[in-house]
Order: structure tokens, then C-alpha cells, then sequence
DNA sequence: AATGGATAGTCAATAGATTTGACTATTTCC
DNA sequence: GGAAATAGTCAAATCTATTGACTATCCATT
């Protein structure tokens, strides 16, 4: 009995895709860590990485919710990736209340880096499961992280 | 133009996939938390619900690997579960250095309640996009992970 | 224009999680 | 039997995240 059942049958879906996702982060880290970027914390990846499309910078706002974190942990994060190098803070002209952050020339680079990385494990997958699957596997992911907004706080509405 | 570009078409693949997973963490946290266990530390979810199917319990080893950190932080984290009620220490008969653990009575209750919350996701999921694509979507992960494998540590063999 | 409320973020202290370094016990391989 | 490898622990230090209290800005009334 060659021909058994695959590995990842019985594997639950949250196991899934944590092991995926360890995927490209041990292969970004590496890269990152070559050209000479190994000092970036742990959601910094997160960070540093979403905002390479964001290109004009990302609110901090936005960090929160995307991290799921305390607003204060966000900011923490912050700092050290501006202390490090990566980061620059800039107040919104439009509302002085909030923050945005944008990558610093070092920030770029590492952006740089990382998108490389990433985009090289997405060009393996491709050849491995051709381009249909991914884009449905995105889909289905999507519809996931739908499924987690809406309902999120249904405390108990006074 | 009311259908423009789905909104994760430009969506990197890791963030994808740590959000698709925070649905799933975020209610089985809360699954668990109303069932009163609320005090799971951050990879105890992965921890008692991986032990699920492996029934028999599991070698420490292979919670080191899996979960990606240092002995003594599984080590640790294990030390807060038993202390906690959830998990068992032994040792193993053939070889005494190693450990297995194994989920205690209120162990298998918050692993059933952690399943009972994943699946309800994976029943919500499966009428949204339909078995196929699940399956599809399943078998690409896989392949990402078995990715991960491999040239893991190729440091520069001595 | 004053005031109250909401929103955005900071500061300081603490708790929680992970790592590094040094050590013990057990097994495996000459 | 002894060296080397493996499995895990103990203790200290570091890094990460949370809670609670506070400041600044904005918005909406009056």
C-alpha cells in the first residue's frame, strides 16, 4: 500500500496554515538576514512588508487592527523599527491626532528583500500546483478572513 | 465600476494566511473561553489541539520542531498547561530522556471545544466555497509546507 | 468660543513569552 | 567501559505585549 492517504488529510486547517505561513517566514527571514537586515522584531515582517504596496505609508491605525494588538504594543513596534533604522513616523496633515508610518531608505531595502524572498516561494508554489490553484487558494482564504469580520464583538449589546 | 479588482488580489500570500488564521484563533479562543478555559497561553492552542488525533499523546521533540522554538520554551509552555490542568507529563518507557504529553481529562473537554469551534468554521467555510475548493486549497498548503523542508538549515556543511 | 465627549496615541509599570548559557540524565557507539 | 550524542531542566536575561493612567486633538453641540 503505496498509495495511502496524503499526509496533510487529517491535519487541521489552523495547523495548515500556520506551517505555511512558517514557510515564508523561515525563507524572508533568511534573506532578510543575508543582506544584512537581522534585527527586525517579530510582527515587524508583518510591518515592513504590507507596506511596500501601501507605497505613501500606513496608518498606524491600521496596524492595530491588521496585528490584533494593543495600540500600545503597536506603537512599541514602531519604535524600535524607527530606532533600528526602518521607519520614519510623520503626523497626518488632515487630522494631527493620527500617525502614519513610512519606510526609511533602510525600510525600502529590506522591503526590497523580503518581496524578493516572497516572491520567490510564490514562483516555486506556481510551478508546483500551477497558477489555478493558487488564485483559488486565495479565494479561499479570502472568504476566511471574511468569515472573521462582522461577528467580531458580539459582546452583548447593552 | 461596482466590480473592480477583489480586494486580495494584491494581498501578499503571508498575510493571507496569518489572517485566515486569526479567524479560526479568535473563535476557538472564544469557544474556549466560554466554556471557562481562559487561561491558554499563546501556543496552547496548537499544543492541546494537535493532541487530538494523536490520542496516545505527544513526544515533547516533535512539539519543539513543530512549533519552531527552543526546547526550553516548549519545555515551558508544557510546564504552564500541566500547571494548569491540561496536560500530563511522562516519560517514555523505552527511552527515559524523552517525554511524552498527554492531555488530562480537562485537557480532552478544552480540545473538544477548541474542535468543536474549528469546525463550525470549517462547516461555515465549506458552504461558502464548496468541498472541492477546500480540498484544492488544502493540497496547496501542503505543498508550501513540504517547501519549508528540505534546505531548511543548509548552513555551510563542514 | 466654551465645554463635553470621542478618538489617537504616549508613558510607565508589569506580566508573559522566548532565548541564551550552563548543567544533568540517559542512551548509543566504538 | 568511556566518549559522544541526545533529551530535557534550571536560572538569568531579553524581548514582546498588556493593563492602567494620562495628553492632545478633533467634533459637535450650544
Amino acid at each position: 500500500m503505496t498509495e495511502s492517504k496524503p499526509w496533510f488529510e487529517d491535519v487541521a486547517m489552523p495547523a495548515l496554515l500556520r506551517h505555511a505561513r512558517t514557510t515564508y517566514g523561515v525563507a524572508m527571514r533568511r534573506a532578510l538576514a543575508n543582506a544584512g537586515y537581522d534585527d527586525i522584531p517579530r510582527n515587524g515582517l508583518y510591518v515592513i512588508g504590507g507596506m511596500a504596496m501601501g507605497a505613501a505609508g500606513v496608518p498606524l491605525g491600521r496596524l492595530i487592527e491588521d496585528l490584533r494588538v494593543s495600540k500600545q504594543a503597536a506603537g512599541q513596534l514602531i519604535d524600535t523599527l524607527v530606532l533600528r533604522g526602518y521607519l520614519e513616523r510623520a503626523v497626518d496633515g488632515e487630522d494631527r491626532r493620527k500617525l502614519t508610518v513610512t519606510l526609511t531608505e533602510r525600510g525600502r531595502a529590506a522591503a526590497a528583500a523580503q518581496a524578493a524572498a516572497r516572491e520567490q516561494i510564490d514562483a516555486v508554489l506556481t510551478a508546483r500546483v500551477g497558477e489555478e490553484d493558487i488564485s483559488r487558494a486565495r479565494r479561499t482564504l479570502a472568504a476566511l478572513i471574511e468569515m472573521g469580520h462582522g461577528e467580531e464583538d458580539e459582546d452583548d449589546g447593552h
